[in-house]
DNA sequence: TGTTAGCACTCTTATCTGTTGAGTGCTAAA
DNA sequence: TTTAGCACTCAACAGATAAGAGTGCTAACA
C-alpha cells in the first residue's frame, strides 16, 4: 500500500513525464508547489516505488521514468478529473452543428477532430451491421451491357456496384425482379439478406422471370460482396510528432500493422462498454509496445456499438484525453439517436 | 558537347547511385565490365563532367553524385529502354483483368499497383468533371423527415447525400419534383447542371409544385455541393523506406504537403499529354526539393483527361517507372474506352 | 597526344579519451 | 523521520587520433 506521499511523488512523476519526455529528478520534483519535502527524501520515496515497480531508470545514475506499471496505476487510480478549455469544447460542438445525416460523414468528421485535438491518431471502427436494414434497391442502367446496383439502408448509408448485364437477360426481366426484391427484401437486415434471398425470394422469382439463375448470381454479386466493417482513421501522421517515435523503424512497423485492418478491427473490437485503456504491452501486438490505445463505444440506434479508439504513446495525456473521448461518444451516440427517434 | 565516354561514364554513374544511394568513385567506375580504360582517364572525364554541372562532389574528396542538372540530362538522353519482369506484367494484368465497372474502383487499384511496384508514392488524379453527364436521379426517403438524394452519372459514378425534409413539403412534391428534374436533365453534363437548374427547369417546377422554393434550396444543397476532382494517393508510407528520408522533418513537410489537396491538384494538372519529368527543384513546391514527379496522362472517354504521377527521390529508376507509367495509363485508357464503345 | 601509375592531400567515419553535469544512494547529523 | 552532504555513476559532448576512400596533379609511357 502507497503512503499519501509516495502516490503524490508518484503523480508529480508521471505529470511530469507526460509533458516533458523526459525523466524526471528528484530535485526538479522538490521545486514543484505541492511538493513541500527535500530532494532528498524524494530520492527515498523513488527508491521505494522502483522496487515496487512502479518507476524506473533508463539507466543507473538517470531520473526515473513510469514503467507501465506505473501508468496503469495513474489511470486507475491518480486521474485528476480534466476539463477542457472552451475552444476545445466549441470545436467539438462546432463539428456536430451541422445537420450530419449520413454516418460516414459523423464518423469522418469525429475521427477528424478527435485525432486534431489529441495529436494522436484516431481510429474510428463503424458497428458490425446486425441491425442495418435494406431500405430500397434499385438498378440504373448506364449502356445496353451496364448497370449501377445501388443499396440504400435504412441508416442512409448507400451501397452501389456497377455491373456487366449479360446478354440473355431483357431489362423488362430485371426490372421486375428488382421489384419483387424491393417488395420482400425492404426492412431486411443486411446480414440476413443473403439467405432470406434464397430461402424466401428465390422460388417466387423463379416464376417470374425468365433466366432467373443468371440474373440473380449477377445481381448477387453486386451486391453481396460488401467489405466488412469500415474503418475510418484521422492523424496518421501525428505520430510522426512524438518524440518516442523518432526511430523510423518503429514508425514503419506501426504503419505497417495499421495496413492490417483485420487486425485492428480485431484489437478494437470493444466488448466492455465504457472507456478501456490498453497500456504498451496490453496490447500484444509487437509494433505496440511503446504505444497506448484507448476505447470507447458509441451507440448507434437501440443495439449497434462501434468503437472509436486512439492510439499514442505509452506517454499520452491520459486524462485529457480520455475526457475527450467520453465527450465524443456521447456527442455520437446523441447524434445517431436522434435519427431514430420519430422513424 | 559530350563525347561517347563522358556519357558512358555519366550513364555509370547515375545508374550505379540510383540503386546503391552512395557516391560513385572512380575505382567502382572502373571495374564495371562496360568501361576499359582506368581510374585515373575515368578521374579526368568525372572532372569535366562536374565542370559542366552534371554530376557534383558531397564534399572535397568524395565521390561523385548525380546533380539535377545530370538527372535531367539523363531522363532526356540516357534512357535505356526498359523491359518490365514477367511478374511485373502479370500483377498488372491481374488487376485489370476482373470487370471493374466503377471508376473509382479501377482508380484506386491502379493506385495501388503502381506504388507497390514501385515502392514510390502514388497519386491518381480524376478527370475534370467536364463531361460527366447526369443519368438518374433519385431520392429515398429514410424516415418522415429524412431522405437520401442519389445521383448516377454515366459513368457509373454514384453521389449521395442524405438530407432533412422540411415539414411543409410534402411527400407527393418532393416525387414530383424529381420526376420533373429526371425527364429534364437526363444527359445534361454536371458542370452544366447548377445552371440548367435555374434557367430552365426553375419556372417549369414552380408550377407544378407547393413550396417550390423551400424543397429547391435543399435538394439543391443536397446534390450540388460536391467536391473537386478526387485524389487517390497509394504507398504514402513507402516514403519512409527511402534512404533519403531518414531525416525525420523531411518526412513530416513532405507529409504536410500531401495534405494540402488543392496545392497536389494544381500540381498534377498535366496539359501536356505524355509523360512529364519533374526532377528536383523543378518542382517549385519547397518540400519536394529531393524529389521527383513523374506525371502521365489517361483519357476516360473522348475528352476528359485525368492523370496519374509518382512521387519518390530524384533518385529514382527512371527507365523502370516510366515503362510502368506508361504500360498503366494505357491500360487505364483502354479499360475505360471498352466502357463507351456501345454506349 | 591521350592514357595511366603513383603520390600527396582532403575529408568522412569510427574509436577512444577526458570532461561536465545531472542524478543517485548512503551516511551522519538535526 | 527528515535532511544536508558527499562520493559515485553514467550519458552526452567535445577533441584527438587513425583508417580508408577518393581526389587532383605530375610525370612517365605508348
Amino acid at each position: 500500500m502507497l503512503t499519501e506521499r509516495q502516490l503524490l511523488v508518484l503523480q508529480v512523476i508521471i505529470d511530469e513525464f507526460i509533458h516533458t519526455a523526459q525523466p524526471v529528478g528528484s530535485r526538479s520534483i522538490s521545486k514543484k508547489g505541492e511538493v513541500t519535502f527535500s530532494s532528498a527524501t524524494i530520492r527515498n520515496e523513488m527508491a521505494d516505488l522502483e522496487e515496487m515497480g512502479l518507476i524506473e531508470k533508463t539507466h543507473s545514475s538517470s531520473g526515473r521514468v513510469p514503467s507501465e506499471k506505473g501508468y496503469r496505476f495513474y489511470v486507475d487510480h491518480l486521474l485528476s478529473p480534466f476539463r477542457l478549455s472552451n475552444m476545445e469544447i466549441r470545436s467539438i460542438q462546432e463539428t456536430f452543428r451541422d445537420q450530419m445525416l449520413e454516418f460516414e460523414r459523423v464518423v469522418q468528421k469525429s475521427a477528424g477532430i478527435l485525432s486534431d485535438l489529441t495529436n494522436y491518431t484516431s481510429i474510428i471502427l463503424g458497428p458490425e451491421v446486425f441491425e442495418t436494414k435494406l431500405k430500397q434497391l434499385q438498378i440504373v442502367p448506364l449502356t445496353a451491357q451496364t448497370a449501377v446496383a445501388i443499396l440504400v439502408t435504412n441508416t442512409g448509408h448507400v451501397e452501389h456496384r456497377a455491373f456487366n448485364i449479360p446478354q440473355e437477360i431483357e431489362a423488362n426481366d430485371l426490372e421486375k425482379m428488382v421489384n419483387i426484391l424491393n417488395d420482400r427484401l425492404h426492412g431486411v437486415p443486411l446480414v440476413q439478406l443473403h439467405e432470406k434471398i434464397f430461402s424466401e425470394v428465390g422460388a417466387l422469382l423463379k416464376t417470374h422471370t425468365n433466366n432467373y439463375e443468371q440474373a440473380f448470381q449477377y445481381l448477387q454479386a453486386a451486391l453481396l460482396n460488401e467489405q466488412p466493417t469500415k474503418l475510418y482513421v484521422g492523424g496518421k501522421t501525428n505520430i510522426l510528432m512524438q518524440p518516442e517515435f523518432k526511430d523510423l523503424e518503429k514508425v514503419r512497423s506501426l504503419y505497417a500493422m495499421m495496413e492490417q485492418e483485420s487486425e485492428i478491427v480485431h484489437l478494437l473490437r470493444n466488448d466492455h462498454s465504457g472507456i478501456q485503456v490498453k497500456i504498451g504491452h496490453e496490447n500484444e501486438v509487437d509494433a505496440m509496445q511503446d504505444c497506448s490505445l484507448i476505447t470507447a463505444s458509441y451507440a448507434l440506434g437501440d443495439d449497434q456499438v462501434g468503437t472509436i479508439a486512439l492510439l499514442g504513446p505509452t506517454r499520452m495525456e491520459y486524462n485529457r484525453v480520455i475526457k475527450l473521448m467520453h465527450v465524443l461518444s456521447s456527442e455520437m451516440t446523441d447524434t445517431f439517436k436522434s435519427w431514430y427517434q420519430n422513424e
